[in-house]
DNA sequence: TGCAAAATAGCACGATCGTTCGTTCCATTT
DNA sequence: AAATGGAACGAACGATCGTGCTATTTTGCA
């Protein structure tokens, strides 16, 4: 939960200049977290390793520790970062779309395209969840608070396709939830790990036969709102 | 030290022993691959070490390593025999049923056993497959055939229920194949990392829908065999 | 421009990793 | 009784891991 790092709103220009520039430190982190990023998508993030790091950075060992005190704390600062920017091309776009199934349809089709189109770097909630599904500790927990956030985030917009009459009353959006969570990993699976080119269009596939057996059929059900 | 207490196999008084026993050697090998399974499921396959392996079977280090000459061979051994297993609990036993949707029920049901009520342990077909995305080799070879094979005895078992004709005969099995797979996965994510308890009804809800979208419903459509 | 503070480098540590090597023990065969 | 071969051990190797310490450099502000 909490999540939702709502990029920083615009400093008043008045009174003392509060660092608005990022010091030097906050630069380098910067750039080392972005190189992680990058890292632990390809090795998971048991398989990133301060050294490599440093060596992709150009930087000493200690150089890079500094800036998290731990390899924990590095994971989890990979972990946020990724959930950064995960709402930034995922979820944020999406919403502007209009309430409803539209916005659904956008929220999955971002959601795919970040799992398959981004085809070198892994989705790290994917590969977190089957690292530290038996490795209880703060990383698991931090993996889990943002993967929650965001199935929940999409519960929502299930819910708001109901409220919104494009899906009959009775759908269990949970359900659906985990439908097309199931697809996605799926497509996560084919696409990765066993390279099968068609994996985009099953879960496209997917999601339209998900979606279409709780689709408002009779227009009197919902008199007022258009299905789109 | 030596482990192994199994007391030694009658020997037949028959004519030559012919190894109808196993040697020592297979007797400890065996006792290291189910300990090696156990550690794999738990820590992954590259979180498989040899020194904790060593620990567990109170074997010294190189004991356990001449067993298998290398780590990655260790792995390929682990895969193989997970394989087998996999087999044992789950394919052969649904093949006795009767074929089409009964055959495919059962095999889908067990499962979602394997995947969940084997609480423990972690199903290595999809920590692998996580594991080893990115990351050519044999250890990787071995993995994806093993789980291509595992996918083709399923289509199989979609097609043969079009051919019964309790499905209808046009059915996308491989689409249909990627949706049950993604409901597995699902259900190991959120039983095993999110530790979701309502998590085997969504999946055997989701195989229901699935299935009952493509039903047979006209039963002129196939007049011989009973839809069951 | 100078100076305190922050940032980075250098070095070393203990642990663990996979692997190699030589040795010892034991069962079987000659 | 001697010879042979497999199985396991124990010690050690080089590498890499994360993590402390202590200099040294760089930065930002008065």
């Amino acid at each position: 939960m909490t999540a939702t790092p709502l990029p920083a709103l615009p400093k008043l220009p008045s009174t003392r200049p509060v660092s608005r520039v990022l010091h030097k430190g906050q630069q380098t982190r910067a750039v080392i977290l972005d190189a992680a990023l990058g890292l632990a998508s390809h090795m998971g993030l048991e398989g990133l390793s301060i050294g490599a790091l440093a060596d992709v950075t150009q930087m000493s060992k200690s150089g890079v520790f500094a800036h998290f005190g731990s390899r924990e704390e590095l994971q989890i600062a990979v972990i946020r970062e990724y959930h950064a920017r995960f709402e930034e091309e995922v979820f944020f776009p999406a919403v502007s779309e209009a309430r409803g199934l539209p916005r659904l349809r956008a929220l999955f089709d971002r959601w795919v395209r970040r799992v398959s189109v981004e085809l070198d770097s892994g989705c790290i909630y994917i590969s977190g969840a089957v690292e530290f599904d038996d490795r209880p500790g703060p990383v698991r927990d931090a993996l889990a608070s943002m993967v929650l956030a965001w199935q929940s985030a999409l519960e929502r917009a299930i819910s708001l396709s109901v409220d919104a009459g494009h899906l009959r009353p009775d759908t269990d959006s949970l359900q659906i939830l985990f439908e097309l969570h199931g697809l996605i990993l799926a497509l996560h699976h084919d696409a990765r790990f066993l390279r099968q080119p068609g994996a985009i269009d099953r879960a496209r596939r997917g999601f339209d036969r998900i979606l279409d057996a709780c689709l408002v059929v009779d227009p009197a059900t919902v008199p007022r709102i258009a299905a789109r």
